[in-house]
DNA sequence: TTCCATCCGTAAAACGTTTTAAGATCTGGA
DNA sequence: TCCAGATCTTAAAACGTTTTACGGATGGAA
């Protein structure tokens, strides 16, 4: 147990710890380091000096001799939005029971601040930099990470792709994802089921591939069920709660509602639309349903039935792969979604 | 600019870059740090060839050698929370600012884990450690915190504590609060000349610093306003929505509301109390007022009015007293709070 | 008893920077 | 012309660790 009393503890050493075993600095450093673990009675005598001492090794003398770090980075494009702090969450969790410490940089979805962040995880030296969220998947995309992780291997570490289109089996990189087809099909389906056929889609951001695959999944689900597929009944826009607000807003301005029942994008989204829809004298669900997606804080609150998104676990899952399994490249983990039902869906009474 | 295609850059030293510029190194290692600016001459060969070779210095080689390690720490209970992803966000926009690393370190409210983590933090270098949050304020908080701010100090670090208590005028430490007490005075106030005399205060939680300043502005107002203070309308309980939705079920259930308003002691226990309120057929704001406290996301979805604090501003405030002012210590600052309307407060028709 | 293999421990080099103390060059005055 | 002083540059030590290459015991086998 540390001494909560040292009032101003001159740096211990590792060679002060040498000296008190009665040993040299590498007989130390090689006790710690685990390898080439030499006679118990020397290697007893060490760890009790580095007990007595309360040692720890400097982090910074570490890395500088080429040890690996114990750090692992994670770049986000924000703190604040709940999405992103859930998988930091998850990952920091994974990090501490690792004995890790985790580094996170902001990008505020800049590219250029991202390529920055990362040469500065490589300098650093983190054992891994996991990128989160939501990209455009455009022509520079998979050749920007591919230098990414290479930089990163070449200064022994790895990149971790989140949440993040992969650059194909066998490349470069790990990579966590989860099911947004999946989980869009099953929302729309719930939606289909109960009789609704109008389904306004709210959030369509074009480029961006997490909304790419959410769109894929409403579609493919009107197909299923052979509703025919109404383009006038995708909006575009983006993923913040006053957009949602925007564009139901300005929807119902112009004639009362052309759908049943609307699907956002994400659970925010939903929150700025059921905003608009109740200045509107609308009510959900007696009037129109509503579902969304992620899970996230908000949902509850609204009642909002929606697609649960494992996020933590997302996190939890990335770090994991990089600190348990080898460092190996080219794996790939897809997590499940799966619908939440509170209260946000009523069947359709009758159909027109 | 970097050079995005450089395909597995083995690193540049400061040996490259003096060869290059036809100095040694510690001409090199001068000309950057900006002190002792040698000859202009000499001086632009220098950062050409650092230009050229597009040089970082190694953050590890640099905090070794003893200089100031570009780095700063923040220590929060949770990332999840908006409260402290607020209060990191600006911490991170003003590090960033100033070309300085974020390191973050979750304590789930822990003292021990708390402990390890600054510990961990003074091992880093980091600049500076940010302490953020609720906490209680028993007998040994200032000795805990007196001693973390003279290990740092001893590191040439320092300790900020946002958000909470300060160790005393001149103390060790630099700290950055808001105003608990005025901001719920104003709230309590705000309820008072609408009439509202039974004001149920929902999550008083005893011993927590941030609690016991909002619940005293509460009592302050009711005094100012002469009102006689019922503490059968103090309900103790935790922070959360959950603990919030809890309490107000349960003090519904024991009779019709013996209170008009509701101040929940923040945006959280407010949004779970406004659900068991609805729950039980009672409108807010038309049956029951509410005011809450924090102004972060839950409390736009729901139209609550609050009282808003600047999170962010204290994150902002907190780095920059330590990046921009000397390490002075001792210094204090104290960010205003103010009521932000909404639509879940209206005047009591008659009174009883 | 002698020699060889086997371990275990140690000294020393390396990692990339900052910084101190000292060296080299130059300017201007006597 | 020479020297004091100022100005700029450099060599070398220090930071705290890991690790490679080596030396000294220790033990068993011949």
């Amino acid at each position: 147990m540390p001494q909560p009393s040292d009032p101003a503890p001159r740096r211990v050493t590792i060679r002060d710890v040498a000296a008190r075993a009665g040993v040299s600095i590498a007989t130390v450093s090689r006790v710690l380091g685990g390898t080439y673990p030499p006679a118990p009675a020397t290697r007893s005598k060490v760890m009790r000096a580095v007990h007595d001492l309360d040692y720890v090794a400097n982090p910074h003398a570490r890395a500088l001799s080429g040890a690996a770090s114990k750090t692992i980075a994670i770049v986000l494009n924000s703190v604040v939005s709940p999405y992103y702090a859930h998988v930091a969450q998850g990952v920091q969790a994974e990090a501490a029971r690792h004995d890790r410490l985790c580094l996170i940089g902001i990008t505020g979805g800049d590219a250029a601040r991202e390529l920055a962040t990362v040469r500065l995880m490589r300098e650093e030296g983190a054992d891994a930099v996991i990128l989160v969220g939501n990209v455009v998947d455009d022509d520079g995309y998979k050749t920007r990470m591919a230098e990414y992780a290479s930089a990163l291997a070449a200064a022994g570490s790895q990149l971790v792709l989140c949440g993040r289109p992969s650059l194909g089996p066998g490349g470069p990189s790990v990579n966590v994802e989860f099911d947004n087809v999946g989980g869009a099909r099953a929302a729309t389906s719930h939606l289909l089921s109960a009789g609704h056929e109008r389904i306004l889609y709210l959030g369509n951001r074009v480029g961006y591939t997490t909304s790419e695959g959410r769109i894929a999944g409403y579609r493919e689900a009107l197909t299923a069920f052979g509703v025919a597929h109404d383009p006038g009944l995708e909006v575009e826009g983006t993923w913040e709660r006053a957009e949602g607000y925007r564009l139901m807003r300005s929807r119902l301005r112009s004639g009362p509602p052309d759908f049943t029942a609307v699907f956002a994008a994400n659970d925010q989204v939903a929150a700025g639309a059921l905003k608009a829809l109740r200045e509107n004298g609308l009510r959900v669900p007696d009037d129109i349903s509503m579902i969304g997606y992620d899970d996230l804080p908000p949902a509850d609150d609204i009642g909002l039935t929606t697609v649960h998104v494992p996020h933590e676990e997302l996190g939890r899952t990335a770090a994991r792969m990089v600190l348990e399994r080898g460092s190996g490249g080219g794996e790939h983990v897809m997590l499940g979604t799966h619908i939440v039902v509170r209260d946000s869906v009523r069947p359709l009474a009758r159909k027109r």
